[in-house]
DNA sequence: CTCCAACCTGGAGCGCGCTCCAGGTCAAGC
DNA sequence: GCTTGACCTGGAGCGCGCTCCAGGTTGGAG
């Protein structure tokens, strides 16, 4: 159950194919292994950084910072405390991210009471 | 007290020179008076427009979206409808933003977690 | 054995939101 | 009046993160 072929892997993450192959081509996914004939074959590890991946990148994190983060893995075990730091200053910038978007949202509310004190009443309720 | 200079303007909303420009250029920004000589002078109500647009921005809005609503807002009164509408359907899509925001940082902490399971004693105090 | 969908590669192209540049103009202070 | 720094314009360029393409190969089904 650990070898899964490209597009099944495609489906798995979420990423597309394309985004796939240019991962491992520019060196954040580690070379992925192949058929005797050149094709990919996923591995759970493989899924396992994908997941990962999209944790960091639905957070914001650069690229070039992932990649530095899983070359880090790559070097092993005496990297963790590099690591370790390194998530924490991306979950530091999230904390940031997350509450200007909460005073943003805070500001977009407002703006949609002025215009439902507009109209008396609201059209609908759509929104909670 | 309600004309500004161009590095006024920018320096009170947070955008570049070019940004401010680049706002106008493509009808973002409503058409900026004039002095005499050509130059830009921001009234309060730019500045009013641009705190909107930031607070949009932020939030994810594209830009395109934007001008509709810069839009909607010169055509008049009779817009106020598709404009509340515009920006309930934007404010949950930023709901929708701080959930799975939330849901990737809960994720973040766990691998943080691990690493500081692996440690035994964290190094440092940093994130809470 | 044949077919064809899925896969491969290197490299070009794209969409977004700016950002920078060259070459010229304006205006406040001395 | 002169200087100088802020400003003007149109248009090119950039950084990111993919996305698409042409032209060729692979491999499982029938």
């Amino acid at each position: 159950m650990s070898g899964y072929a490209p597009s099944e892997a495609a489906r798995r993450s979420g990423f597309s194919l394309d985004t796939l192959r240019y991962y491992e081509k520019i060196g954040l996914l580690a070379d992925v292994e192949r058929t005797a004939g050149g094709q990919r074959v996923f591995t759970d590890d493989d899924l396992g950084w994908l997941v990962l991946f999209r944790c960091l990148r639905d957070t914001g994190m650069p690229i070039a910072q992932m990649r530095r983060y899983a070359q880090l893995a790559r070097d092993g075990e005496h990297t963790t405390d590099e690591r370790h730091e390194l998530l924490c200053h991306h979950a530091a910038r999230v904390e940031e991210q997350m509450r200007l978007l909460q005073r943003q949202y805070d500001h977009l509310r407002e703006k949609i009471r002025f215009y439902e004190r507009l109209s008396g009443t609201a059209p609908g309720s759509e929104a909670g």
